[in-house]
DNA sequence: TGTTAGCACTCAAATAGTAAGAGTGCTAAT
DNA sequence: ATTAGCACTCTTACTATTTGAGTGCTAACA
């Protein structure tokens, strides 16, 4: 499938390539051959280029300008040329620590990550909360609220709490809500939350038919709410793509803004990319310009990464940026968060 | 302490205030004696906008372009000139119909308040959520998490759900943590949240040293976590702020940026602003320019208002936009957003 | 005395022309 | 197969030059 470049093309393709995530300009021949040590001269170099932009790894902006990677070329330069390198260990200690300062509540956790992640690496980071519908029930508690509000609070075996606010067709009182609780509890401990249903409902003997309709009104839109809510997306460092020259007009940066903001497509990208990772046995994911399906996200590119829960994974991070992004460097990050986030989420819940 | 300007001289500043913040272009003479029908020549206004310059409220960017006004000008117009008209009545129909589809959470009534504003206004809007703390509680339940992790769940008597986590000296398990509730209950019911203290808890005598201790910890620590959480700030329209000249370049995006994610100091404008407004019978609050304690707000102005509960406010929504900013039609919005406001949270809450 | 027409002057922004610099492709020599 | 040399291209930066909106001042006018 890949196909197979010259051992000295492919070391050209990754000056050029290395060039230009450095400093954002058309690399020429004169220039490639003053900062790498390459070995040729200038014109055999122009020659190469020559091929490669035949090939569809280069292209020029203009005739007559140095040549700039194509999304192939990055493509090429994720699967074929870099290597992810582990993290220096002062760097991965340092990440430690961090973590054991943001204190233990889930929301902390994220949000620390989304940080760390956006100062190391200085693009935009984006982080998704554990998916608590994936969890298993330990405890869930019905509040009346007023009227026929209620407030359901979960709570997950490792102590995760969650809460949804639901409206009912009737009102609940403290009785009523007691009552409740205990069936759904009784019914429900230890289930994921994903696979609450109905059915159980049916076998409890003492209930009034409001208690069971309310019951039956509950359940599914306790599950919908939390799906629903498992798309929002904490995301950090907006403020360091601006200093990318791709994104030097205001035009530009409107479009940014967009996608920024664009919380469940950014929650969607991430699954996606953890699904096909699970297939492919890759741990960090990589999605480079025209590969992102939707038409906002053509000129950026999203490097992800998953964390877990027993071997399953429940959450995911990444960085978004332009194309011209240093894959190699964000890869080794995400890696180092990823082992951390690991064994801190296993720590913290265990 | 107000300088009176004679009519001729108002009626000039205020055509050249109205053309500024339209077309954010200096306005000349000759340009406003074709727009507007002052009755006057050019010559004439020339003399006039002299003056005015002579007397701080016009300036010239550059000598021999028109003027532009200063902030002590709009600070003029603001006071004396604008006066804030009612909305449309079909407008306001529309800005009700809205909040009833909104639902009716508390964090969707927030939102979709930032959302009609920064749409109305076409700035940035900013709103902070009820302030629970000066609300009475009617029922607080203690969740054990994990350890001695619990999460504290508190509720209004409007309805009003609120839960915060607390890290504690001691585990805590089902029986103690019904056997806190209880007390708390018993003590704090119908209490304002922002006046909890540990003063009632030695009079119960039924509790262990264990369980006196870990409530004379909660209790604080509710406290203050609620307090805390009552900087969070909505906002919404970012984008809106880029189609404005006064941001059209990267720098001046970032620094657009800073303001904007300074939650913390959002909010703090618009409690300070509701403070001052309550001493000064007013509802709308303008801060213009210099008048912003804050130096990152130094180029911004801020129209603020407040909503309320039983005549005292509980949260506060205003608009942050450029100085030269539509004050009038800004204040218009606020107004009858405020109004539905509490019309709106009156009937939800009671 | 206040108002206005006329005029010389200023400055920013747009336009056009020019030079510099980095790069290319091609050809011919090594 | 590689490379030096050369003519050519194209962007960018720089430098007048022009245009237009606006000003202040003076002198005439109601």
């Amino acid at each position: 499938m890949v196909s197979i470049i010259k051992p000295r093309k492919k070391k050209i393709l990754e000056a050029v390539i290395r060039d230009y995530i450095n400093t954002a300009e058309p690399v020429g021949s004169r220039t490639l051959s003053r900062r790498y040590d390459l070995g040729v001269s200038p014109a055999t170099i122009r020659n190469e280029m020559s091929d490669l932009e035949e090939m569809g790894y280069l292209m020029q902006p203009h005739t007559s300008s140095g040549r700039i990677p194509t999304q192939k070329a990055y493509r090429y330069y994720v699967d074929e040329i870099m290597q992810i390198k582990k993290l220096a260990e002062t760097m991965r200690r340092d990440i430690h620590k961090g973590y054991l300062q943001a204190g233990q509540e889930i929301e902390s956790a994220v949000s620390h990550t989304a940080n760390v992640l956006s100062t190391l690496t200085n693009y935009t980071a984006v982080v998704l909360a554990p998916r608590v519908s994936r969890f298993n029930c330990k405890h869930l508690q019905i509040i009346p609220l007023i009227r026929n509000r209620v407030l359901v609070v979960m709570v997950t075996i490792e102590g995760i709490a969650k809460n949804i606010e639901v409206n009912l067709s009737a009102e609940v009182d403290d009785a009523m809500a007691l009552k409740m609780s205990n069936v759904l509890n009784s019914i429900l401990k230890d289930v994921a939350f994903q696979n609450f249903g109905t059915d159980l409902i049916d076998s409890i003997s003492e209930l009034t038919p409001v208690e069971k309709q309310l019951l039956d009104e509950l359940v599914p839109t306790i599950r919908d709410a939390l799906l629903e809510s498992e798309t929002d997306v904490t995301a950090s460092g907006f403020k360091n793509l601006l200093n990318y020259p791709e994104f030097n007009s205001v035009d530009k940066i409107k479009n940014l803004v967009d996608v920024v903001e664009a919380k469940p497509l950014l929650a969607k990208v991430m699954i996606d990319g953890a699904e096909k990772d699970e297939h492919n046995n890759r741990v960090i994911h990589v999605s480079i310009g025209d590969e992102n399906d939707n038409q906002h996200l053509k000129e950026f590119s999203i490097i992800t990464s998953t964390y877990e829960r027993e071997g399953l994974p429940v959450g995911a991070f990444g960085v978004i940026g332009p194309t011209r992004m240093n894959y190699s460097q964000v890869s080794s990050i995400l890696d180092a968060i990823r082992e951390e986030l690991n064994a801190n989420i296993m720590k913290l819940l265990k």
